[in-house]
DNA sequence: TGTACATCAGTGAACGCGCGTTCACTGATGTAC
DNA sequence: TGTACATCAGTGAACGCGCGTTCACTGATGTAC
């Protein structure tokens, strides 16, 4: 037991795994706490566990392990609550329920940017490029562009063929709330999500027009639909 | 002299201030080089420089200043690349014109990754708050608002109040290298200058028409504008 | 039922390293007399 | 014109620190006989 360590017993036989998920909590707990990724190291993580740092070795490999680890748990959670905020607005129609993502999107940016710098930038310890490939990223790119198909399906115009407009709205959430993070600007959150939905509006056609229609796919949406960009997932 | 130090001469009575662009000069070797600013230190740019770690506290008093004034030189390079992208497409009109912008905007950050990073990346070492409102980042944003200013003032419309969409232009662009950066995809350049032509492309109608016309200021453009997002000058 | 033993879930101390920064110094160079 | 001296532009060695990781270990716990 450490200095610090709040008591923590040791798990009983064959309970061994039980040390993995509590190095997992631990890692959310740091990031919540300081907002940033900064002093996240494994001394940090076993002092929050309240467990000597090589006992941590016992669960992951290494530090690049660990973190990877806990960033495809918060891609899982971010997607979760798009997810669940998309069909809690069942009630309006499809573009009201891609709204319903897009605000949930900068809702978890904003409540979690520890973990949301953590997500968006892997390079810490460097990660093995065949990863990349499988990135959890796209969890997230993966619901937006769901949701923007069963707009276009149902007629609400997009300003963009469907996979561009997918990666341009988020990209471009991606965007503001980065820079929000980076340059530390201390707007209300509110604001945030007002621009979003400008984006939003901008992208998809806010009534269903016959005049106005989704244009077809071209070079760029195809490029973007074979890139590592996306998956392969056919919409 | 240093190992390393390709044979720097001691610079003679009253030039001591050589030093000062030396160190700078050396920083966007070593960024360029390694497209990261992961293994930026003080004992790696004064090994560049071919001089002794300390000489670098004859002209910074400490890291985060060394890092600051190389962000600042960094932010009125890109901001004086895209004024004259501008410039040297005046036989376009003000669309042709920000669009030069633009595709300047997103070639410096295809080919400096490192400076890229470090720019948008300031809380590597922390930074006073009161510098952040004076962030060089405004340099950039400006150019793009006033290119925009310009094509609406000339009939082009826009599809959100004036400060929202330079501001959504603005982070469009930056989501869009970011990730390209963040998670280590290798589209071709090109792609990223196709899709900062679609968001433009939705954010500023294509030809001059009477039927559409920029919406009027709202209380989202205004918030934009006061906030530290943007500076006071008015358009 | 009692006991020897294998196994599991960890620990404490140390490793080598690189970092930002400090400190007392040095040696060339221009200047005053 | 010659020389003592102040100043400038740096240097070398060391500081304390925190990091990821390794290594030999320990002590509780379940199990076999």
């Amino acid at each position: 037991m450490t200095a610090d360590g709040v008591g923590r017993k040791r798990s009983r036989r064959g309970q061994g795994d039980r040390l993995r998920t509590e190095v997992l909590d631990a890692v959310n707990r740091l990031l919540s706490e300081w907002g940033s990724d900064e002093k996240l190291t494994m001394r940090a993580v076993a002092k929050e566990v309240g467990v000597a740092a090589p006992s941590i070795y016992l669960h992951f490999s290494d530090k690049a392990e660990l973190v990877w680890a806990a960033l495809t748990d918060k891609y899982q959670q971010l997607a979760e609550v798009m997810d669940r905020a998309d069909r809690d607005a069942t009630d309006g129609g499809p573009r009201e329920r891609l709204r319903a993502q897009v605000h949930a999107y900068c809702r978890f940016a904003q409540e979690n940017p520890g973990h949301y710098r953590l997500m968006y930038e892997v390079r810490q310890p460097t990660v093995e490029p065949d990863r990349m490939g499988q990135h959890p990223s796209r969890l997230v790119s993966r619901g937006i562009r769901r949701a923007l198909a069963r707009c276009a399906e149902q007629g609400y115009p997009l300003a963009l063929p469907l996979h561009q407009a997918a990666h341009t709205l988020w990209t471009g959430l991606h965007g503001l709330v980065s820079i929000q993070h980076s340059l530390a600007i201390d707007a209300p959150p509110p604001l945030v999500t007002s621009l979003a939905d400008g984006l939003l509006d901008v992208l998809v056609g806010t009534e269903l027009t016959s005049g106005r229609t989704t244009p077809a796919t071209n070079e760029v949406d195809r490029l973007i639909a074979e890139t590592a960009l996306d998956d392969t997932e056919s919409c």
